[in-house]
DNA sequence: AAAGTAGTTTAGATAATACTAAAGTACTAT
DNA sequence: ATAGTACTTTAGTATTATCTAAACTACTTT
């Protein structure tokens, strides 16, 4: 039943796991976009983007809307930058000491 | 060099990708353990865990520090429990609504 | 209706992760 | 020195992820 929670929690943080969808995270901060546009600013097959996109959707990371026959996709939940963010500056911490270790080795 | 960050940023995420690992860094919130007790709490093999530990550790979440021929480990930067306690309330967030999604296809 | 556009899905190949079991290392106690 | 404890590393196998290319679906335009 607890390790449930972790199963799921594993689960939502795998979409973090690859370059390509923190990317997308990123690009989608402030406005939505069509697949179309996504596969031009991220330099991906729109087939193997579409996969992503799925798997996010899935996971409720995002949410889509369709229009004609394009289909915006969006964040689903604002919070998740917060996680995005958090993460980023925890790494950017772990760069700043690695560079003052490699410093205090040369000195 | 942009695209670095985010091959970066996922290599971090990917410790957050399992869930043991997860419940491992939850274990080690307010305390540092032996591999041996690790292996008790979370049962499972010695072998497994230190490979789980040896990753973790490259990516510097966790650092470790011997005594004989104990060694112990401790979370490296305490503001990952906050990145953890930040997606697990999100995920918590994100079952409350697919909860009240299917209570109002009930209703 | 036919053809085009936008996106999804599937099948198959390749690569990355994870687990098990056994060998190896470092330290401690006899 | 020998044996034991605590952990790490390696080799092999199984599982899971990822990507490509092609088929498919839904919608729009002619």
């Amino acid at each position: 039943m607890e390790d449930q929670l972790y199963i799921y929690h594993a689960e939502m943080c795998k979409v973090f796991s690859h370059p390509k969808r923190l990317e997308l995270i990123n690009v989608l901060r402030e406005k939505e976009m069509s697949v179309g546009e996504l596969s031009q600013v991220l330099g991906i097959a729109i087939g193997n983007l579409s996969q992503h996109l799925a798997m996010m959707r899935e996971r409720h990371i995002l949410v889509s809307r369709k229009e004609g026959n394009v289909v915006y996709y969006r964040i689903a939940n604002p919070r998740l930058l917060e996680a995005f963010d958090l993460l980023r500056e925890i790494m950017f911490e772990q760069i700043r000491q690695d560079a003052a270790l490699i410093q205090d080795r040369i000195n």
